[in-house]
RNA sequence: UCCUCGAUAGCUCAAUUGGUAGAGCGAGCGGCUGUUAACCGCUAGGUUGUAGGUUCGAGUCCUACUCGAGGAGCCA
C-alpha cells in the first residue's frame, strides 16, 4: 500500500478510508481497558495524527511497548471521525509494524520543553521537534518564494564560486583554502610557498558573490546568486555565522531608487508566502515564540516601508532626546542601538535608509554628486536590524579606481572588475540579504543557530 | 576580541553565614482513565564543567582553563 502523508491524511482523508502512514511516534497513552493512543509525526506537518492501537491488532501486546517516543512507526487503518475534542480524524489501526525502537532511558527528546541550547547539541534530533520542524518548513518556503520572485520576474539564477583568490571587497575576515601538509610547514616553520598550493596562490572560501554576480548582470541582464558564505570573523552573537547563506541579485541599469523599490517588494513578497503557505507553522510561533510575530509580519507585507536618508536619519536620533551609550555624529557609522530605535522605536516598522557617508562604505558603492555621499541603502527592521545591504554600483573606470587606491586596494588584482567600467560600462544595482536573519525575522527566533540546520559558530562546527 | 552572567540527576532548576546534595519534569514499575501538556502512588538516577589552591571541612571562597548565554564591535 501507498503510504498517506500526515499532512494529506489530516486535510483529506474521509472517514473509512483505509490508508498506511508512517512517522515518528511523538507520545503514547496507554488504557488499561485494552488500547493505546499513539501520537503521529512525519514531518510533512505541524501536527501529528492520532492513532488508535487496540489490544485486538495483531501482536499488540508483544509490540505495543516497543512503540515509544522517537521510535518509528508504519500503521496500516481505517480513518475514523474522532469522537475527542482536538482532531478532526484519527487512524484505527488494523496491522502495525515497529521500524526501529528508541530506548526511553536514553532518546534525549522528552515529551517536555527543551531549552534551544540544549537542541543546539542534538543538531541531530532537533528537526524532530515542533518548532524545528516548523522552522525547516518555513526555510523551505522562504527559499522557494526567492526563486520564485526572482524567477517571475525574468531574473537569471547565477551560481558564484565558493573557493576565490580575490580577497574581495574587504568583507570581512576570510577561511583559507589549502591543501598544504600545514603539519608538516610548522615543524619546518619556513617562509610558505603557495605556489606549491593547489591554486598556485593563496585561497579562501567567499565572502560574498557580488562581483562575479556584477559579471552576469553587465551580460545577461537581472540575476541572482543565492548561495554558500563564509566569514571568519570572531563573532559571538545572536545574529551572525561563520557560514550563512546570501541571496545577492543584480540588475543592469538599476539607479539606487529602482533599487530600493525592488528590496522593498522582495522582502515584503517573500514574507507574504509565507505566512501564505505556512499558516500552521506561523500560528506556532505566534503561539509559542512570540506573541507580536504575526502582527509584525503583517505590518511589513501591508505598509510601503519608511524611506529616510542617512543625514535625516541622525536628525531624528540626535533630536529624539534618547540616551545612547555611543554618541552619534554625521559620519559616523550607526550603532546596532541607533538602528534599533528607528525601526523598533521611532518608526515601528521597516525603514530603508540610504545616502551613508563615503568614508564609512567600501569602495564599490557609486559616489553622489555632493562629494560626500554614496548610493547606498540599507533595510533595517524590527527584531533583527540590518536585514539588506546594498547599492547603485560605481560605474566610472576613474573614480572607481580612485576609491579603490583610497581603501589601500591594489587595482591590478581586480583587473578583471575593473574591465567591466573599461569596456561598456553600465549604471548598475544590487544588495545582499542574510537569508538567516530572513528566517530570524519571520519565526522570531531570537538566535540566528536556529535558524540553520547546522550552524557554524567560533569553536563549532559539530555535526 | 571586549564586557556581564552562567555550568549541580536525562532535562529545567534549588541548596541560608563554607558543615560531604533536593524538587519538578522525564524514565522504570504499579493504579486509573476515549486519552490528547493526562492524572495518582512507588522506585532508580549525582567524582556538583576541567585542573590547581585556601581550609579540619568546598557545590559554596581564590586562580587558570574549557564550554554556554546576553550585550558590544564587525557585518548579512
Amino acid at each position: 500500500m501507498i503510504r498517506t502523508k500526515i499532512k494529506s491524511a489530516l486535510s483529506a482523508s474521509q472517514s473509512g478510508e483505509t490508508i498506511k502512514v508512517c512517522g515518528w511516534v511523538r507520545t503514547r497513552r496507554d488504557s488499561k481497558s485494552g488500547f493505546s493512543f499513539v501520537e503521529l509525526n512525519d514531518g510533512s506537518c505541524m501536527a501529528n495524527l492520532q492513532v488508535v492501537i487496540d489490544q485486538s491488532v495483531p501482536d499488540y501486546e508483544a509490540m505495543i511497548k516497543d512503540v515509544t517516543t522517537g521510535a518509528s512507526v508504519a500503521i496500516n487503518g481505517k480513518v475514523h471521525e474522532s469522537p475527542g475534542k482536538n482532531q478532526r480524524i484519527e487512524l484505527h489501526a488494523e496491522s502495525f509494524h515497529v521500524y526501529g525502537t528508541a530506548d526511553p532511558e536514553t532518546y534525549p527528546l522528552q515529551k517536555k520543553r527543551h531549552s534551544f541550547e540544549f537542541l543546539r547539541e542534538i543538531a541531530h534530533l532537533r528537526p524532530r521537534t515542533n518548532t524545528f520542524g516548523a522552522i525547516t518548513r518555513v526555510r523551505n518556503e522562504a527559499a522557494t518564494s526567492i526563486h520564485r520572485f526572482f524567477q517571475s520576474r525574468g531574473f537569471v539564477y547565477i551560481q558564484t564560486p565558493i573557493i576565490t583568490t580575490s580577497d574581495c571587497e574587504g568583507a570581512g575576515e576570510m577561511f583559507q583554502v589549502t591543501t598544504l601538509d600545514l603539519k608538516r610547514l610548522a615543524q619546518v616553520q619556513t617562509e610558505i610557498d603557495f605556489s606549491q598550493d593547489f591554486f598556485g596562490k593563496p585561497a579562501s572560501l567567499t565572502v560574498s558573490g557580488q562581483l562575479e554576480a556584477e559579471i552576469f548582470a553587465t551580460s545577461i541582464g537581472e540575476c541572482y546568486t543565492f548561495g554558500p558564505t563564509f566569514r571568519a570573523e570572531n563573532s559571538n552573537t545572536s545574529r551572525h555565522l561563520a557560514e550563512f547563506w546570501m541571496v545577492e541579485p543584480e540588475m543592469p541599469f538599476y539607479d539606487l531608487e529602482d533599487n530600493m523599490a525592488l528590496a522593498e517588494s522582495f522582502v515584503r513578497t517573500v514574507v507574504g508566502d509565507v505566512l501564505e503557505n505556512c499558516s500552521e507553522d506561523m500560528e506556532f510561533f505566534n503561539k509559542r515564540i512570540d506573541k507580536t510575530t504575526l502582527e509584525t509580519l503583517r505590518n511589513i507585507t501591508d505598509n510601503e516601508f519608511i524611506r529616510i536618508s542617512y543625514t535625516e536619519a541622525i536628525k531624528i536620533i540626535k533630536a529624539s532626546g534618547k540616551k545612547f551609550d555611543f554618541p552619534i555624529e554625521w559620519g559616523s557609522d550607526m550603532q546596532s542601538e541607533h538602528e534599533r530605535f528607528l525601526t523598533e522605536e521611532h518608526f515601528k516598522q521597516p525603514v530603508i535608509v540610504y545616502g551613508y557617508p563615503r568614508t564609512i562604505k567600501p569602495f564599490y558603492m557609486r559616489c553622489n554628486d555632493d562629494g560626500k555621499t554614496v548610493c547606498a541603502m540599507d533595510v533595517l527592521v524590527p527584531g533583527v536590524g540590518e536585514i539588506i545591504g546594498g547599492s547603485q554600483r560605481e560605474e566610472r573606470y576613474d573614480v572607481l579606481v580612485d576609491r579603490m587606491k583610497e581603501g589601500g586596494l591594489n587595482p591590478d588584482e581586480y583587473w578583471w572588475y575593473t574591465d567591466l567600467r573599461k569596456y561598456g560600462t553600465v549604471p548598475h544595482s544590487g544588495f545582499g540579504l542574510g537569508f538567516e536573519r530572513l528566517i530570524q525575522l519571520i519565526t522570531s527566533m531570537t538566535n540566528i543557530r536556529d535558524c540553520i540546520p547546522f550552524p557554524r559558530t567560533p569553536k563549532n562546527a559539530e555535526f
